[in-house]
DNA sequence: AATGAATGAGGATTCATTCAT
DNA sequence: GATGAATGAATCCTCATTCAT
């Protein structure tokens, strides 16, 4: 019944000029979080509460759920997408990255998923529009020949690793997810955040 | 304190007791039902009504909702207990009538999946012992020295085919199981349910 | 995961911040009545609906049941801890207005009662909470001497009074309060509420 | 949340003739129990379950709840009348023997409060004519010139004693009780039960 | 632009009572 | 006569969403 507790607040109230930016932020930042305790059915009033503003204020900013867990991912997508645009980069090092967020967070391995139950208008389609993005991205760094070059096999395998990926603690879910990649003969670079 | 305050309605017929296995069975094919078509957190009261049943009876049958699920599970793992041990069955068709299961119903899909947010007590002490099944099962048949006899690669290949098996209707999901058995280079039977 | 179906219906007005206070007092106003003709017991929609307000808003103010119950009898005790505070207040006076209260509601009545199966952890915390001001209120003007100034006189008459004080109407409980002081040989002055 | 939970059921089916006085039977002793443990409100099907019978035979003996708590009480009030009956008894015997019963189960002490919000069709009237009858077995025995012989006295102060018999366990409601008979100036004898 | 109170539907759960067998 | 399953109303509680201030 009850999920790992976080503080209410983890910043002040503050009124002054561009809070709007700001809140925008911290509220992507406490959805993050609460997503990561809580999962993505966590009430939207936990992370409004969570990032100090009130809820009229999430509601400016995003619609509705939907939009919530979009904007989340948007970053961890944009983290992806930007290891795969830096230089040096591997395409195991991206996988890396892409493993690293499929580990992080319970809701990040949940939009990758595309189950027929949770493809309710909104949410199905920022789903595809991300997994398309991430697809992209890894194809940009993915070699020639590669065992993972033919038509559906990448994302059939991310969605395999993220399959595999559940478990109590970011720790064994990158264990699991690193023992998977390797029954799939799929080399991996470092499991890390990409930040510049 | 206070009792029903109209309690002169017309009651419908009671079935009597006969009717109570008839009305088990019931509620399991409703679950099941709604289980695959909105997911293991859908309203107990939806099951009732698709079953035909007040919310009472749901409740004399099973405590909980984690009763439910269990029972409902219980059949498909039966099935693939019982596949293990017909004659003639080899591993890949065991695993056939597995990937079966797996492409049929987001439940069983679900208890298999350990999702952390899912990992309340109850929930996943079933999960585990209809998993700790699954296992014993498919191991009864597993040849020595296939590609997954090590220790711990059986389920987590398992969980990665079933996180491949999402998709809108079955023959998707179907078809996406084959190829990530594909990928992960195992051979699988013919994909259907194993009925005595 | 399911949103209300019919989000559509015009909403009644909402009186924003200005009547959260107003809304909170006229709670309590409806719980002091609710308590007083059916009890403790009485469903916390009774009270919502008797205030005029939502479900959501009693849930808002108040945690749980008890909460309610204790914000309810909190003025009663304050009432009396004023009393007692005042000038020119005999023990005798004090005595009456306790009574006072006694006889108005059943739940006053009923906190004071300790009955053990009502003993269920937050019910019973409150409960001696209120026990115990109202004891220290009393003994701060119980003269040496008297008949009750023995360790545990004191609250045991005023929990045997309030099992006399019983009855249909608000006078016949005063009638009989009355005579079980009498019969106690304790003074009591006039039998009133204590209002600045 | 939780009561002193007790066996479910204390007597093994039984189908044989006669039943129905021993279904009887069984029920009241069971109901006296299940009061006991966690007061007047508790569940008709736990009173059936712990007697070993159906809800149905429940139903067949008793018209309503109501009925229930009348027949328990009934008993207790017949130890009364046959106390006040017996020789040798003085009343303040006969007083020990009403305090014992009024320690002795929370139903007991609760039939004979009446208080305004209980007052509901059924119950009340029972609850006055047990209060009458035992009114008058008390009154049987009570000395002439006793410090209860007024005319409204003797009820009062059982009321009044009831009120300050409540606790958590036999033993601190008689000790409340046994210090409310001594603050009142009333001599009692040993609390106990009458038996034959 | 922000706040946070209010609304009220929805889901869980419990029991009194009826009734087929 | 007994059994115990079924019904379904009532209550509790939680949140998504709106909106006065």
């Amino acid at each position: 019944m009850s999920q790992p507790l976080l503080p209410d607040v983890r910043r002040p109230a503050n009124g002054g000029p561009k809070a709007a930016a700001r809140n925008r932020a911290a509220l992507i930042a406490a959805a993050r979080e609460i997503y990561a305790a809580q999962g993505l059915d966590a009430p939207l009033s936990a992370i409004a509460r969570r990032a100090g503003v009130g809820q009229g204020v999430l509601y400016r900013h995003f619609p509705d759920r939907d939009a919530v867990a979009t904007a989340v991912l948007e970053e961890n997508v944009r983290q992806i997408e930007q290891a795969a645009g830096a230089e040096d980069m591997l395409f195991a090092d991206v996988l890396g990255v892409l493993t690293w967020h499929l580990t992080e967070s319970a809701a990040f391995l949940g939009l990758l998923h595309v189950r027929a139950s949770v493809a309710r208008s909104g949410a199905l389609a920022h789903a595809l529009t991300l997994s398309d993005r991430v697809e992209r991205a890894l194809r940009e760094r993915l070699p020639e020949g590669h065992r993972l070059s033919e038509q559906n096999d990448l994302m059939l395998a991310v969605a395999m690793v993220s399959g595999a990926a559940g478990g109590p603690t970011r720790e064994v879910r990158e264990r699991r997810a690193a023992a998977a990649w390797g029954l799939l003969g799929v080399e991996v670079g470092p499991v890390r955040p990409f930040e510049v």
